[in-house]
DNA sequence: CCAGCATATGTCAGTTCCGACATGATGCAA
DNA sequence: TTGCATCATGTCGGAACTGACATATGCTGG
């Protein structure tokens, strides 16, 4: 929205913001759950093909097993920077990064 | 590396991790700056094209002008998390998610 | 020149996320 | 069963990130 439009509609006594963007804000937290949650597979499948343990992974990364797991199991205190710090950490070049991000989750 | 070749080494006397892992650590961190840039440019031309300024965009992420302006400048104390969400806010879909994900920063 | 708007930079307190550890659950082989 | 490896879950102190604010810089029209 431009300034000055928001501008008139303020001025028309309408508080801009709140009910829209809560919604706004609803739909793109969403999406940013269902990229997580593709991410999130994409590690679990990858680490399997490698024949890794979990605590393997952690360790390549400079983490724990048990944030790996947390990782793998989607929770909501795993950072989207971690899940691809694990995926680049098992290979995954940019490109397939980019596929796994576009593509729904299984 | 499998648990047991691990075992293997550690007993020969390695101290398996350090050196190895710390020159991978740096590599992937690498790309995660790389990726973090190529999101950064996308955010400010997506902007630019909507014709937003910082503060608008701001506003739709319940964000502040400051962390948009550090945002785009690919500031370091800025998450791929908040970037995506940005470009998520900018009516930007998965797909050219990925898009933007898999091709270098212009 | 100077307003006024957009953007950049620095700082800070509150929140979130992190690795680490402990512990529990599950499965599998001895 | 017992033992061992793997994965899951809960918790905690410390680190990293965040929004907000103040302020500086740049840029354009008057």
């Amino acid at each position: 929205m431009k300034a000055t439009k928001k501008k008139r509609l303020e001025a028309a006594g309408w508080r801009v913001g709140s009910a829209a963007e809560f919604l706004g804000l609803s739909a793109a937290e969403e999406r940013i759950v269902e990229i997580k949650l593709a991410l999130a597979v994409a590690v679990r499948q990858r680490r399997a093909r490698l024949g890794l343990t979990q605590g393997e992974l952690a360790q390549r990364m400079g983490s724990s097993q048990s944030r790996v797991a947390k990782l793998e199991a989607g929770d909501r205190t795993v950072s989207i920077d971690l899940l691809v710090s694990a995926l680049l950490r098992l290979g995954l070049t940019r490109q397939q990064l980019g596929r796994i991000l576009a593509s729904d989750a299984a």
